[in-house]
DNA sequence: GATCACTTGGTTTTT
DNA sequence: CCAAGTGATC
């Protein structure tokens, strides 16, 4: 009798108990395809672990027998994380990762049905563009005419598809790319990465899918099928098409297929996604179970219902409605302003207010549309003295110093790596220029081989002499010396040693600019982090893969970033600058996509507002300096969009309208003086302390200089070793 | 081969 | 306006 209870109680379910009966069917509607939608803070990781917890938990599924998919190797980690919190022991044998390591793991297993070996590299963008670049001018296609870029752009969208060159057919919308081109150059660019055994990011999942469809190789497509009992996928909103027919063909057996996902916050179309894949679930999947978790336990009420106003905009979408059982909070904040220098110092102004409340700096972010915003906020940041990170630009692994040393083990370990090979035989420099390099490169044509072995022949005949030679000859003989080495030594010490003995170092220590000392900072990061691993190829893996760094949470910072960055995170309070028509929505996106364009901006809107947990501040500015010249702007039409009795309008009579029709709203005329008049009065101008040209002056970070020319607060110096600059006159001081 | 003046184009960017 | 990339020059 008391063992049986203890038998009972040793499955424990109470986990299911927690959840809410939405939450808890997608849990437990194990059989058949399932799509859960879940809004914006519903729970969703919750749903996604606890039901891989509950396949495990009741013996439906064996570790191996569940695939599960991500889009972002964090998101892997964090499912992995907290399955093994709740079973109270890590999982071993499954597929958990992100679509590109989960198609790398198969292709490297059937890599030679693909035409390649299991060992090949796999090719950043970078690399990607330089090869086309080759094989453009050996086609003697313009690059000028047609940036190598842009194909390449056109090429991965084809493989998005699933669309080998065989399966491009017909494809009008490229006719007049690259004088026709463009097909021929993509089968030139194929062939050219299996002669390198190499795969760009698109191949990964492509090749896949092209061994899947082949009839000649069923049996691998069997296998996969049969093994995957249930499919698991994360953010389906997001797959692309090639990703979808994946996914199709290994549910096909067992058709235990789970995909969660927001059509709401669907924002990666321009890359690919295809948001159809979410909104046609119930049809590719018939008799598909559809949950909606709509039940919100981030946000307060005014902060719904203002992002469900916004989104109940959009004509695609398959509609849910986010709500709150805590307390309504406050009204979104709507602030009309003059220009971009007074949103930012109105946004440092409440950011200081918003502390004095005791909201955390580390609890608030700035999100905008573009890149470029986020210098207006920094740099009244810095000089309000705000703690603040801006989260963008290049990652860590795609820094020039990083991708440099990459390429340096990269080519230890694969020597015939010609992409790697040409990017560091004159980095540093060391008389290895174009004609040396072309020279290896006919040799290298005509023996089909790669550069690093062209270089080996080259070095037994008598063609080269005097310098040339030698420093060839060094070069080649210091990766021989390093790959010995490398099975002496742990592959951490090794990249030390060949980041000093390359002159790699020395290179970045000589150098005078004020980013060299970063990039030593950063080949430092890149050391350490390398020994994570355990070898160097299982870096190289890693690191072809993953383009995250960490960063560094936690710290007492607001967060500038933009939209997309900011999609799963939340704040206590979002500062939501910019918006204007033109801006946000983005008339580029509405151009180039219309009506589709302008819904996947309405979603951007809805992710920005959703990520606010207390507090939602939007801004618009009525004039704004584009390209370098003022314009004057409309406030976007989403403010329009937001539900009256959820916001507040703290603006200035005159610069809001509150929704009225159009036609009599902004701006009559648009002229600078009747906008002054009802934008209130003009923001307090800086104070200009007194800077002329010739005045020397000194500089934190660029060191002493001379003031050129002054333009209110900015002033013009060309600084003795920074160079030339603008500086705003509060962070320099007379020397 | 390196440096500098010039042109050019300029949303978003999980891998 | 401003960063990146190119072509001309030393």
């Amino acid at each position: 009798m008391t063992a049986n209870i203890i038998s009972q109680t040793h499955t424990d379910f109470s986990y299911l108990e927690t959840l809410n009966p939405a939450q808890r069917a997608a849990v437990e509607t194990l059989d058949g395809p399932v799509l859960v939608l879940a809004g914006a803070g519903t729970g969703k990781t919750r749903v996604l672990t606890t039901r891989l917890g509950h396949l495990l938990m009741t013996r439906r599924a064996q570790p191996w027998e569940i695939l599960a998919v991500t889009f972002t190797n964090k998101a892997a980690a964090e499912m992995k994380r907290r399955v093994a919190d709740m079973l109270q022991q890590p999982v071993e044998g499954w597929w958990l990762g992100t679509f590109h390591s989960l198609a790398a793991r198969m292709l490297r297993q059937h890599a030679e049905i693909a035409g390649l070996k299991s060992s090949f590299t796999i090719l950043n963008e970078d690399d990607q563009i330089r090869l086309l670049k080759q094989l453009m001018e050996a086609e003697n296609i313009d690059v000028k005419k047609w940036p190598p870029r842009l194909l390449i752009n056109l090429i991965q969208k084809w493989k998005d598809k699933g669309l080998t060159p065989d399966g491009v057919g017909l494809d009008a919308a490229v006719e007049h790319i690259a004088d026709g081109r463009l097909l021929l150059l993509y089968r030139a660019y194929q062939e050219r990465l299996k002669i390198l055994n190499a795969c760009d990011f698109g191949d990964l999942l492509l090749h896949v899918l092209t061994i899947f469809r082949d009839p000649a190789h069923a049996d691998v497509l069997a296998r996969y099928q049969e093994r995957f009992k249930y499919i698991l996928v994360d953010e389906y909103q997001d797959t692309n098409t090639g990703q979808y027919l994946w996914l199709r063909l290994l549910a096909q057996k067992h058709k235990n297929i789970c995909c969660v996902g927001d059509d709401d916050q669907s924002i990666y179309g321009w890359r690919g996604a295809d948001i159809g894949n979410i909104l046609k679930f119930e049809k590719d999947f018939p008799g598909a179970k559809i949950v909606r978790l709509e039940q919100n336990y981030r946000s307060t009420q005014h902060i719904l219902s203002a992002a469900n106003g916004v989104i109940a905009n959009n004509q695609s979408r398959l509609g849910k409605e986010l709500w709150s059982a805590g307390d309504p909070g406050d009204k979104i904040v709507i602030r009309g302003v003059w220009d971009g220098m007074q949103e930012a110092a109105a946004a440092a102004e409440m950011i200081e207010d918003l502390q004095r409340k005791g909201i955390k700096l580390s609890e608030m972010a700035v999100l905008v549309r573009a890149q470029h915003q986020t210098r207006a906020f920094e740099e009244r940041f810095i000089k309000e003295a705000i703690p603040h990170k801006v989260l963008a630009g290049q990652r860590f692994y795609e820094r020039q110093e990083i991708r440099d040393a990459i390429a340096y083990l990269r080519l230890i370990a694969q020597p015939d790596d010609d992409l790697a090979f040409e990017r560091i035989i004159n980095v540093p420099k060391r008389g290895l220029g174009p004609s040396t390099v072309a020279k290896i490169h006919t040799l290298a044509r005509s023996r089909q081989t790669s550069l690093h072995n062209a270089l080996g022949m080259m070095l037994e005949t008598d063609e080269l002499t005097g310098k040339t030679k030698d420093r060839l000859k060094t070069f080649m003989e210091n990766f021989e010396r390093w790959r010995l080495l490398l099975r002496e030594m742990s592959h951490v010490e090794l990249a030390q040693i060949v980041l000093d003995e390359s002159g790699y170092t020395a290179m970045w220590m000589a150098d005078k600019s004020p980013e060299a000392a970063g990039r030593l900072e950063n080949l430092k990061e890149f050391v350490s982090a390398l020994d994570e691993f355990d070898s160097l190829d299982m870096f190289l893996e890693h690191v072809s893969l993953v383009m995250d760094s960490d960063d560094n949470a936690g710290d007492e910072q607001v967060t500038i970033m933009t939209y997309h960055a900011a999609k799963g995170l939340e704040y206590d309070a979002v500062i939501l600058p910019g918006w204007e028509e033109g801006l946000f929505p983005n008339q580029r996106a509405m151009d180039e996509n219309g009506i589709a364009g302008l819904e996947e901006e309405r979603r951007l809107a809805y992710v920005g507002l959703t990520r606010a947990k207390k507090r939602a501040v939007i801004f618009f500015a009525a004039n704004r300096m584009i390209y370098g010249s003022w314009q004057s702007a409309l406030p976007s039409r989403f403010i329009d969009e937001l539900p009256k009795d959820h916001v507040e309008v703290v603006t200035e009579t005159g610069l809001y309208n509150g929704g009225a029709p159009r036609q009599q709203s902004f701006i009559p005329g648009g002229r600078p003086a009747r906008l002054a008049e009802i934008a209130g009065p003009a923001p307090s101008i800086e104070s200009e302390r007194g800077f002329g040209p010739g005045d020397k002056v000194f500089h934190e970070k660029f060191g002493p200089g001379t003031v050129v020319t002054t333009d209110g607060n900015k002033l013009d110096i060309r600084f003795d070793k920074a160079g030339r600059k603008k500086v705003i006159d509060s962070f320099v001081k007379k020397a």
